[in-house]
DNA sequence: TCCAATCGCGTACGTCGTACTCGAAATGCA
DNA sequence: TGCATTTCGAGTACGACGTACGCGATTGGA
């Protein structure tokens, strides 16, 4: 029984609030401890967020945080529906599908940009209440064209794995920079040119040649380039949706 | 130097073979290590894949590993690479692009679920031999469409990322069945389904109680899942290809 | 034969998540 | 008001982990 309880995600073991009754009052909440555990990771990265160090920044030891959250992956499952909850959107969906889900999108990578590590995350999908709002926001977008729900399911889900990819490589551009002080360019050059140069020289991969030589978006600005593989995918969703050319 | 000598990706720094001169003859190789630490990962997952573990399966200690492998991190990515040479390709595409596409993400849908731990590992795209065999095979197949290399990559991406989130769901629900001993049915019913059902019932997400409630994608096999949303994808980028209604 | 390079690997350090435990604090009821 | 009951705060401790360091064993060339 507690084994399988420690499966179940934090969604379903709400925080007990407002208790009636005797016993001392807690002194945290999950929230207070969330919050902080993002902060420390915005700024120092994932792994620097340890339950020593939250519960040190808290004025506290470390095992007092487990009063409130069962295991640390699922502080972790709180702190990705925390940031989720940054992200910007109307009460509703405008009419116009095309700027509703670049707005999603938008807003994500904003969000993912803001606190890097989430994007090394790859879990299933939280259900967090604020991942829920952002996927009803988006489905509502894309509804009133006669799809059934899965294609919109379908269509939706192209945009979400596309923005988590495109943030992931960015993020990783960054990192490089913020921790070998070279930008992407100085990078490719002093470090990867050689490998790449090795590997177009080989002649086994034409395509990844043709990449290197040809391609432009890895010259773009990251905003345009997000823009550039976001456009392929809207306009894959377009073709899609009966009625739009 | 060393500092950043060491953010350099394995494939920046090739095994040394077939040294001549003095000096002890190397009693391990990193193909070695490595099948070995994908054996355990899949068996046991990939947190035992220690380095000790790996030592004792092949008969020394932790630190002989290290004359081979400069950190952990980059075993994983040998392991990465390791298994995408699963893939299995013929020479060049067929020239139907939608089959060529199709046998590529099935083609790895199979390695991903045939090694799970790979699917939790969000990393920026790895340049080892394997996996640029199996970006240039994907964009042959979009080429001879006019079409700007760009946008190859674009439209290829979709299929990546789709296949690696599918992937990740599946597995997520095949660790779930593992752990508990209760199957998708089961376990939506006796633990999700409470706290599906008070989400549904607060109204305040319908695209979401829609989706619980006529969707048939979650009652759908596994592999016709996998294939419903490929075509979502596929059919996204037949509309990029000039030619193709 | 001897030197210098390389390998195998034992030891040890700092760090992590977290199980266990118990005194302190806060309440409801007598 | 005093007490029984319940909950919280947090110190201590354990068993992992990755890996820095250093040394003896092995090897080929001079």
């Amino acid at each position: 029984m507690s084994a399988a309880e420690h499966q179940v995600s934090i969604w379903m073991r709400p925080e007990k609030v407002e208790r009636s009754g005797p016993g001392r009052r807690p002194g945290y909440s999950r929230a207070q401890i969330t919050r902080v555990a993002v902060e420390i990771a915005d700024q120092e990265g994932l792994d620097a967020a340890t339950m020593r160090r939250i519960g040190q920044e808290l004025g506290t030891g470390a095992m007092s945080l487990y009063r409130y959250v069962p295991r640390r992956d699922d502080l972790i499952d709180l702190m990705l529906d925390a940031v989720v909850g940054e992200v910007e959107l109307p009460e509703r969906p405008s009419g116009d599908w095309r700027r509703d889900l670049s707005l999603v999108a938008h807003q994500t990578r904003a969000v993912g940009l803001r606190h890097p590590w989430q994007a090394t995350l790859a879990r299933r999908p939280t259900l967090g209440p604020n991942s829920l709002r952002v996927y009803d926001y988006s489905l509502s977008a894309l509804d009133g064209f006669g799809l059934h729900i899965d294609e919109m399911t379908s269509l939706y889900g192209m945009v979400g794995d596309y923005v988590a990819s495109a943030v992931r490589d960015e993020i990783g551009w960054l990192d490089q920079a913020r921790s070998t002080g070279m930008d992407r360019k100085q990078w490719m050059a002093e470090y990867v040119g050689p490998y790449v140069r090795h590997v177009v020289e080989s002649g086994s991969y034409p395509m990844f040649s043709r990449a290197i030589r040809e391609g432009r978006l890895s010259h773009m600005s990251p905003h345009a380039r997000f823009q550039y593989g976001l456009d392929t995918v809207l306009n894959g969703i377009a073709a899609a949706l009966p009625g739009n050319p």
